[in-house]
DNA sequence: TACAGAGTTAGAGCGCGCTCTAAGTCAAGG
DNA sequence: CCTTGACTTAGAGCGCGCTCTAACTCTGTA
């Protein structure tokens, strides 16, 4: 086997274009790839496995320095094991609390996609529960502003 | 009563900057707000209400051009009190299916964390369930391009 | 009245993450 | 061998959503 993908196999196997593959890697997000006589890359399964998870976390919103680093550690191999671990760890607390942003904020939308439901417009005159809706908001900003992520909290080996 | 907030006052308020007060205004998502003899902004209560619902429209993700189109039929009056709904509708849904990307992305992160936990690392050769993270990995892929939002299919007056 | 500090404008700049271009090289079927 | 299409590079461009600058004006307290 040992099977090799041309970059466009490799970007259709991974869902992102053959442009964005090379511009992953010239932003060290991968080790350079190798090349076949003429120069053209040549992907590993290895590699795409690679790149997948790499998708993964960018399409979680990791910024794609963050995504670098983590890909860096892991090409240092085995001492980093825990770092990386770590890493992981700290953007699925930013990622938990995105989502619970998102849900809290679904209660405004659904709060006022009721008011819609019953035929309501602001040209009614004031919104009919507009200090809670008011209060709602200032409540999400609040909250928003206080998410202080108290890091490398919880992540232990066991 | 009848209190007036000047562009510092507002934008603490709302939690945002004077600066990206006036972009707002400057982009659209709000008519031109009133001013006193001198020139300055003045803001009512009815204009920092409407402002903090669309800064949550906005922190969900809402794009500005989105925004806009939403505060333009706001302002066109009780015609468009449907056409609203629906748009917020809408945007609701793409939320909900935002976060269950998210939480389903959330597994793989989770998978990784618990590999790592173990002190695995990539050096001691394959992820020992590789196989498995491939697969679920093309899996959240593929359910991603598949997302095709059936629009204003449910949004209805009743 | 003076003066610090807050406000005004048009427009430039920036960080992010691609996305595309141009000019050239390589691969492979007929 | 020729041709077509995929690949290569360095670097430019772009869309988004702010964010800042410069040069100026207004406000309000001492």
């Amino acid at each position: 086997m040992e099977r090799e993908w041309t970059i466009q196999e490799a970007a259709d196997e991974i869902g992102i274009t053959p442009h964005t593959l090379r511009y992953y890697e010239k932003a060290g997000l991968l080790v350079p790839v190798s090349r076949n006589v003429g120069g053209h890359r040549r992907y590993s399964q290895r590699e795409i496995d690679f790149l997948l998870f790499l998708t993964r976390l960018r399409s979680m919103g990791m910024p794609i320095q963050q995504v670098k680093k983590y890909a860096e550690l892991a090409r240092q191999g085995k001492d980093t094991t825990h770092e990386r671990g770590q890493l992981l760890f700290n953007y699925r607390k930013e990622v938990c609390s995105r989502i619970s942003e998102l849900e809290r904020n679904l209660k405004i939308l659904d709060y006022k996609i009721g008011l819609y439901r019953q035929g309501w417009s602001a040209t009614d005159g004031d919104d009919p529960c507009i200090r809670e809706l008011r209060q709602l908001c200032t409540l999400m900003k609040n909250q928003e502003e206080s998410i202080e992520t108290e890091k490398d909290s919880e992540f232990t080996r066991r």
